[in-house]
DNA sequence: GAAGTGATGTTTTTT
DNA sequence: ACATCACTTC
């Protein structure tokens, strides 16, 4: 079907060469899009352009890395030719492929309601092999294992090939452990028992997918008959393989536009390569593939845009272009000096306040760089001390906190039990009496079947008590499987929560995090409503409000993702990383300092500072009129005290773009009372300007009850309402007993427990005298 | 089986 | 500094 765009008038907004790369749609294209050189902008109206020459939008696949960037391409593309935007293809590698995984999974021996293993749950389950090969977990060290096994499938290396590259083996060997090969074929074999694929899953399945069953090939190739890709320069060996699959074969007309700028790769320690960028060329070389280079920046002043030319002359490797800017000189650079990382926040915001008032500025003309997400809280605490609201991006996200992932290995055992992190996170939760030496029977059987722990939940020989709250469970679980296919995502939810007895649990603990969590299940089962309710007035494909649908969904989201609809003035505080393809008036970056940014794991090979570099190069051109560079001479690392270098990257910069402030003055005197400290290793105000923003600490223990004078009461005369003391606790008050006989628990507050006063003791083994 | 205690490692970045 | 994990005690 094809869609009628009235007017082509849009294209004039471009200029020449950018008009060329957005109207070459047959054929191989590359563009080398520079910074804030319109890249967007080419995609959407490339596009646009494509619909106006009559190709029909379904076939049309666009590739992104974030969904918020293929969210506002499909925005931008609205705003051009109208509703036809909804169906091009535009999103993640990672959220099209599980979409396109859900429809063909069979294929390769998976559910079409296969779970997706975050990062976490495939630790869980790498540390859970590694303990049953009974491995040293130092030699195997869990991340180590996850990273390599990572590299591994992006680099098309299956556990087969792995234990067939002989290099690959001796490198294991050098490294201790000679059994990474069997870890990692378990390890996949595991998975897809459990029906479940990781990250690197969705796309190596989808190459096997497309490499071994032709005629699905066949069936895509035809679908997608113009791909483009952003952010090209990121992608790593696996997802080119599978772009190639898509439009690389006899007879293809190979309309593949390809975007990136090697620059901005920032990526290469997840495995992606601008080896891409040059092999995209030897490729399709002899399909007279174009190359468009976009050098003409639109966004950044010209210190900024000539600092950022002068940085990245220092890296080796690269694609020579020079990127010029149309915005006059502009204002230097600030650099900052700060003692202390404490001082350094205060600079900060005090300049954002100043820049505020004199420019005019919004909240939301500001953001907040730094290399790790660590960084965040000095400059969370000055904002709210000011008053400025901000946003901190990235760091912990909503989906990573433990209530939320507990809900949701509920919602995950519904759709898939054979899930095992689901099953082993929930199985035991509220408590049921099912607990580690259980599950490590259950555990044991499952591997000597070869099956997942779901089918021999009710086959492990334990005691009939223990059998029967395992049978319980598996048939509650079945009874969930059953009704939530009969309704949608939002009320198959809040049934299996309260059938669980996860709410009531949840509702028991009345301290202020329990009440926390609450809040968090709550606004949880809110943006499950939200997703049942939302674009109702599209008649999409995407009618599919049922759990299935929302989980694979949000598997794929980070909370860079998430739309905060109230208040949306904010400063913007996020890593480099998350930062990339952004833009804002002025940008800070802080904690420019050596072992910081660059990073000391980068330090050793000159690859490494050259990405750090990179990074740098991205952080400073996200900058429009205003940017400021800062570094601290100490701050507080591990606990302790830590003097670093000016980052190397400062001096790469010519003096002449460069306005040094906030400097030498502070680092003679230290602006606050001396007198305070006089301790000989705090370095002046610094360290007293932090305590006054340290939390207060330290939980004092109560006076040991006298133990010659103390005499347990037998424990079934504890009443409610009785006032006892405890050997450590103390005295308290008993606020409640449940449970029976040897199972009678007490809620008993602590008067001398001030953290956590109310404290849940078993009567059988705790020893309490009754005062009265 | 659960809760409390002491030791230990961890931090680069993200789909 | 913080969280996770093995270890002990109830």
């Amino acid at each position: 079907m094809s869609v009628s765009v009235s007017s082509t008038d849009f294209i004039n907004d471009l200029n020449e060469i950018q008009r060329r790369a957005a109207t070459t749609i047959q054929g191989p294209v590359l563009v080398v899009a520079g910074p804030g050189s319109g890249k967007t902008r080419v995609l959407t109206y490339r596009i646009a352009w494509m619909l106006s020459q009559g190709i029909a939008p379904a076939e049309i696949l666009a590739l992104t890395f974030t969904n918020k960037a293929a969210r506002e391409m499909k925005d931008r593309i609205e705003r051009v030719v109208g509703a036809a935007a909804h169906q091009v293809w535009a999103g993640t590698f990672h959220s099209l492929f599980a979409r396109i995984l859900r429809i063909e999974a069979p294929h390769i021996g998976y559910p079409t309601n296969f779970t997706i293993y975050d990062t976490d749950d495939t630790k869980s389950l790498l540390s859970a092999i590694i303990k049953e090969m009974q491995l040293n977990k130092e030699q195997y060290n869990v991340n180590v294992v996850r990273s390599r096994i990572s590299h591994a499938k992006s680099k098309l290396i299956t556990p087969k090939r792995y234990a067939a590259l002989p290099s690959l083996l001796e490198e294991d060997k050098m490294a201790k452990r000679p059994q990474f090969a069997e870890v990692y074929r378990t390890y996949m074999a595991r998975c897809k028992q459990a029906g479940a694929m990781d990250f690197d899953d969705l796309l190596l399945r989808m190459y096997e997918l497309l490499q071994s069953y032709p005629s699905v090939c066949q069936k895509y190739r035809q679908r997608f008959r113009y791909i483009l890709v952003d952010e090209f320069q990121d992608t790593n060996e696996l997802q080119y393989a599978i772009i190639r699959k898509l439009v690389h074969y006899e007879g293809s007309q190979r309309n593949v536009c390809v975007v990136g700028d090697d620059a901005q790769s920032i990526y290469a320690f997840r495995g992606a390569t601008i080896q891409n960028i040059l092999d995209f060329q030897k490729d399709f070389k002899a399909h007279g593939v174009k190359v468009f280079k976009l050098e003409q920046n639109y966004r950044s002043t010209g210190h900024i845009v000539e600092a950022a030319n002068e940085l990245i002359a220092y890296n080796k490797r690269q694609i020579p272009k020079t990127i010029r800017s149309e915005k006059g000189e502009g204002e230097r650079i600030k650099v900052i000096q700060a003692m202390s990382e404490s001082e350094e926040g205060r600079h900060v915001v005090n300049l954002i306040v100043e820049q505020k008032n004199r420019y005019h500025l919004r909240n939301s003309d500001f953001a907040i760089l730094y290399r790790t997400n660590a960084q965040s809280r000095v400059f969370e605490e000055y904002l709210r001390h000011n008053n400025i609201p901000y946003r901190v991006f990235g760091g912990t996200s909503f989906y990573q906190r433990k209530e939320i992932k507990d809900v949701i290995a509920y919602l995950r055992l519904a759709i898939n039990p054979k899930d095992e992190e689901a099953l082993r996170r929930v199985i035991n939760l509220p408590k049921r009496g099912i607990g580690q030496t259980t599950m490590e029977k259950v555990a044991a059987m499952a591997q000597a079947a070869g099956k997942p722990l779901w089918e021999v939940l009710d086959q492990v020989p334990v005691a009939a008590r223990t059998a029967q709250v395992l049978s319980a469970f598996k048939n509650m679980v079945r009874g969930f499987v059953q009704k939530v296919q009969q309704i949608d995502a939002y009320e198959a939810a809040l049934h299996i929560l309260d059938q669980s007895g996860y709410i009531r649990m949840l509702q028991q603990d009345t301290t202020r995090e329990g009440l926390g969590r609450q809040e968090t299940v709550s606004s949880l089962l809110d943006s499950i409503q939200q997703f049942v309710d939302q674009d109702q007035e599209f008649e999409q494909e995407h009618t599919d409000k049922s759990l299935a649908t929302w989980l694979q969904q949000v598997a794929l989201m980070t909370d860079l993702d998430e739309s905060s609809s109230t208040d949306d003035d904010y400063v913007t505080l996020m890593s480099v990383h998350s930062a990339k393809g952004l833009e804002f008036a002025s940008v800070f970056v802080v904690g420019l300092e050596e072992h910081l940014f660059p990073s000391y794991l980068s330090r050793e090979s000159a690859e490494g500072i050259d990405e750090e570099r990179r990074l740098f190069y991205v952080a400073i051109t996200r900058a429009e009129r205003f940017l400021t560079l800062s570094y601290a001479r100490s701050r507080y690392q591990y606990g302790k005290q830590r003097f670093n270098e000016p980052s190397r990257f400062l001096s790469e910069i010519d003096s002449r773009h460069l306005d040094l402030i906030g400097s030498a003055k502070s680092l003679v005197t230290p602006p606050v009372a001396k007198h305070l400290d006089s301790s000989p290793t705090a370095s002046g105000g610094a360290k007293v300007q932090g305590a006054f923003y340290r939390r207060p600490r330290a939980q004092v223990l109560p006076d040991r009850v006298d133990p010659s004078t103390f005499k347990p009461s037998p424990p079934d005369q504890i009443q409610v309402g009785m006032r006892v003391l405890h050997i450590k606790f103390g005295e308290g008050k008993v606020l409640a007993i449940d449970g029976q006989r040897d199972k009678r628990m007490a809620t008993i507050f602590f008067k001398d427990l001030p953290q956590v006063p109310q404290r849940r003791i078993m009567l059988k083994f705790a020893k309490l005298q009754i005062l009265s």
